[in-house]
DNA sequence: GCATGATCATGC
DNA sequence: GCATGATCATGC
């Protein structure tokens, strides 16, 4: 052990040890003359506890800061809402060197795996305008991925590999992945990169863990005592096994458990899967959920994999000609989150509409000129597709500024339906209510006392438009 | 025919 | 009691 440090910084257990006393104190707290180190920038705070609290000079090799020990240290940020502590962000990795990255081919070949295997988390409380060695540093993890998570990264690996070394860079998006997320990295307006395979310059993204990923560290390291955590348990019900994801993508798994029941109406699937028959308006969703989990979890939302992913299952029924009755819904808006959000990329809008969606569609077997449907027609939904999807670019930034459009509204206390975006204005998302009418008017307001409750939706033109996208990718 | 406002079973 | 997932129903 080297005499001069308070911790040996070959051991990832003393280094994680000596992270103890930033727990519930600022480095100011801790170090006096913490502000003579203040930097600037996002990766300051990490560099200043590196060099205040660890005595490391800070490098910026491509392996690990401490490199002995093979831990990397990251401080990333929470906020407060209505729950406590929660996710500020996604933690950005490392970045993606495109050029370099298509001599990786493998996930143990690459910088992010060589960097980011273990790493030291400090998870700090965010305050806008702050000096760093102010910030207070709220929990701590020794973090190593579990078997079965290294399992997913490979294959979310593989999917951005092979898009760099396909000429796609320029098409990869966060919602391509379910873990490992290859995310959007500096300002609009900066100059796109160079790629391997393609002349079309690509945006500059990272390697990161996505929100949902670092949501469930979070939530464990909650539950744990002294905010400390260095054993991760999984405790959630799983979707797949370990086995299967040797052999198979986790896509493919659960694609596969439909099989089946294509072209089986919502009564002979509940009889084949032994379940009571539903009136619920949300039965085809309930059934779509027991294929995909084998009949072992209720709401796949609930799983480990949906969990750490963020993907969302979502059931459209389709009319025999194509087109779609009802527009999609998602969460109510949080006006508080709206309001505290200046970003777009850390909005819970972006998160919900940069995830991987798996659509489970039921169409209509005949004709139906008729909106209302009798009983025996209800029965003439089959099982039809089954994809996963994820929004194209183009989109992303017509939903920008969707976001943007609801933030001013909000910011300007214009909480009215005459404000927002409706279904006519043909821009793919709407503003509308969603919920019983007495709840309407319980929301809060940023500016004080209640607001009417709205949804996210996205219009039934949109949705049909998704669906058809994908028959001509069968075809 | 469709936009808009309203509703409901479910599961925690 | 409430969020969720999704569909229903009315009136223009």
């Amino acid at each position: 052990m080297n005499d001069l440090l308070p911790y040996d910084p070959k051991n990832a257990m003393s280094i994680y040890e000596h992270a103890s006393l930033l727990i519930d104190k600022s480095l100011h707290m801790l170090y006096p003359d913490a502000q003579l180190h203040e930097r600037k920038g996002k990766g300051g705070l990490g560099q200043m506890v590196e060099e205040i609290h660890y005595h490391y000079t800070p490098n910026s090799i491509s392996g690990p800061d401490f490199a002995d020990a093979g831990i990397e240290l990251k401080c990333t940020p929470l906020k407060k809402d209505k729950q406590g502590y929660a996710i500020k962000e996604r933690l950005v990795c490392n970045m993606i060197d495109y050029v370099e990255t298509d001599n990786q081919k493998t996930l143990a070949e690459s910088h992010f795996w060589k960097k980011c295997k273990h790493m030291l988390l400090v998870f700090y409380l965010h305050q806008a305008h702050s000096l760093l060695c102010d910030l207070v540093f709220i929990y701590r993890v020794l973090w190593a991925f579990p078997e079965k998570d290294r399992l997913i990264i490979e294959q979310d690996y593989a999917i951005i590999y092979n898009k760099i070394h396909n000429g796609l860079a320029h098409t990869l998006s966060e919602g391509d992945t379910m873990y490992l997320g290859a995310c959007r990295k500096g300002q609009k307006g900066d100059s796109l990169r160079e790629q391997p395979h393609s002349s079309i310059g690509a945006k500059r993204r990272a390697f990161s863990l996505k929100p949902a990923y670092m949501r469930t560290i979070l939530e464990q390291v909650k539950k744990s005592p002294n905010r400390s955590l260095c054993a991760y348990v999984q405790d959630k019900s799983e979707l797949v096994s370990i086995d299967e994801l040797k052999r198979k993508s986790f896509e493919d798994i659960i694609l596969e458990r439909f099989n089946p029941y294509f072209g089986k109406n919502y009564l002979e699937i509940a009889k084949d899967l032994g379940q009571k028959i539903s009136n619920a308006k949300h039965k085809y969703s309930l059934i779509a959920n027991r294929i995909a989990s084998q009949c072992n979890i209720n709401d796949i939302n609930d799983s480990e994999e949906f969990q750490k992913s963020g993907i969302r299952l979502k059931t459209i029924r389709v009319e025999h000609s194509g087109s779609i009755k009802e527009s999609m819904a998602f969460k109510n808006i949080d006006y508080e989150e709206v309001f505290n959000c200046d970003r777009w990329t850390d909005s819970e809008l972006f998160e919900i509409f940069t995830s991987r969606f798996m659509f489970v569609v039921f169409k209509h077997k005949h004709k139906s000129a008729t909106i209302k449907i009798s009983d025996k027609e209800e029965n003439e939904y089959v099982l039809d597709k089954v994809f996963f999807w994820t929004m194209p670019q183009n989109d992303i930034d017509l939903a920008e500024q969707y976001w943007q459009h609801i933030r001013n509204n909000v910011v300007d206390n214009h909480i009215e339906l005459k404000y927002f975006w409706n279904i006519s204005d043909n821009k793919n998302f709407h503003v509308r209510p969603k919920g019983t009418k007495q709840s309407y008017h319980t929301d809060v307001n940023p500016h004080g006392g209640s607001a009417d409750r709205y949804c996210y939706w996205f219009n039934a033109q949109y949705v049909q438009s998704i669906i058809n996208s994908q028959d001509t990718l069968n075809d």
